[in-house]
DNA sequence: CGGCCGCTTGAGGTTTTTCAACCTAGGTGG
DNA sequence: CCACCTAGGTTGAAAAACCTCAAGCGGCCG
């Protein structure tokens, strides 16, 4: 762990290096930070010269340490991360995934240090806001304040999806739950919500879910068995959503109907 | 339980007298609601005429409903809330336990209706804010702002928590984790984190664990078997923090050292 | 080309769920 | 005042689900 740490150390600092010598590729104006956040119209009074800068996180480095002091806000421009909370005992869990327009490290806010680390599974790239500067921010744009304060509400929505993904009791209507939701989060994304391409490996969506990792290879063949989904390696596509959802609903295996024939055929 | 329903009485006939009387009960004033929000010094700056209404609301009745327009914002002044998801099929999850200083309704900025319902476990006081008055607020005293703002970072943190809880595979580890978390928030509200209170009951607690309320009795006769707890119906002593805490960090049963023993024996 | 990592599959053992019964406390109505 | 009823809580036994350990396979990077 303790090797992790400094490897990714290394990588933020040389990216910290690299990035302040790139000046077209490494800032973002207001008007593009507002479409960002997606306020409708949030351009509107918002054309001030402020600009801000653009962060490149490798796939693998830590974006973010849990304890170290908060500094900055981030709001991912692309790419994907994992924020993983790590117990005192070096124990880490994965509590969310994070994608466009999620913002990362408002944890932070609390207790002036962050809750939780934040891990890129690819190359990404994030927008910076330094909480100093945000107050001030926030006071003289309030169109930018509100589209921030919508994308604070959503992770909220977010934490209550993840804790109703967790709360299912069987591993299939877990991982059905979970496959709903990021089919439903990818869409929100633009992208298409049939056709899933998964950033993160079996054993962080096992830690996520609280399974094994093998529960989830089986889960997932199971899911396919019943014809509701199609898998090759990270691709995935659903084919039935209905039927995912009508598993996602099912307390402890009780798909109703049939299906549990299909599933004993399989 | 039965220390509690004099207490709850006491409050009670006293609202009822005032209730329709006396004005000034069901109001607060702007400096009260900074003290409220824990801003340090927050009064500074808040002394203006502005006052909030504050609503009182029974036990067992619903604070918010899921899905109704999101009109306004609550902070818990005094009493206990749940907050809980209802899925399509009318399957109810306990997403939360919400008291004193918690934030409830703030989902709601997110689609404009709210995300989760929110219902009292006890007589009840919250201070309503307008979501319509709120930006002007913000704007208006940037201390109550912050204070708010740092509530909401608390409400994110806690549900980091709560999945960290939830990803413990073991009953009891979960049980332990629960309790522990339960322990530092009795304490942050300035009660005692040694003798807890249950405000909510086994089937509660079971549901937002994601288990059986059977297994919540056993898991508890098993951790007061251990010597770390006292179980009185509701109430609830820690006789061991430590050990709660180890057990609490445990994977799947793997209590170090003898405690297995321990376990066994009782 | 070899090693490593991610993923899958199998078998056994343990935990947890489920179903059922029983018990207590509190409220209600005769 | 007592009987009754309900909700909440506990306990037991059987069955199902999951985790662990172990092995095998394939792709990818060095």
């Amino acid at each position: 762990m303790a090797i992790v740490h400094c490897l990714d150390r290394g990588i933020d600092t040389h990216r910290l290096l690299c990035h302040s010598r790139c000046a077209d590729a490494s800032q973002i104006g207001l008007g593009e930070l507002a479409g960002l956040l997606g306020g409708a119209g949030g351009g509107a009074g918002c054309n001030g010269g402020d600009r801000f800068a653009v962060q490149r996180v490798a796939r693998g480095s830590t974006l973010l340490l849990q304890g170290a002091p908060a500094h900055n806000l981030y709001i991912v421009h692309s790419g994907s991360f994992k924020s993983i909370k790590t117990a005192e005992d070096g124990y880490e869990h994965v509590l969310a995934f994070a994608w466009r327009r999620d913002v990362i490290g408002y944890d932070g806010l609390y207790r002036e240090h962050y809750a939780f680390s934040a891990v890129a599974l690819e190359d990404s790239r994030v927008v910076v806001l330094p909480m100093s500067a945000l107050a001030a921010l926030r006071q003289q744009w309030p169109a930018l304040d509100s589209a921030l304060q919508r994308l604070i509400a959503r992770q909220i929505v977010h934490a209550g999806e993840i804790a109703e993904v967790m709360s299912a009791v069987a591993a299939d209507a877990r991982l059905a739950r979970f496959l709903v939701q990021l089919s439903a989060r990818m869409a929100e994304c633009g992208q298409s919500p049939r056709r899933l391409l998964l950033r993160m490996n079996r054993r962080d969506i096992a830690n996520h879910l609280g399974l094994a990792h093998e529960t989830i290879s089986r889960s997932l063949r199971l899911l396919v068995g019943r014809g509701w989904l199609r898998v090759a390696n990270r691709e995935l596509e659903i084919l039935d959503a209905a039927g995912l959802r009508r598993c996602a609903r099912s307390t402890r295996g009780a798909v109703d109907d049939g299906e549990r024939m299909l599933a004993r055929a399989a």
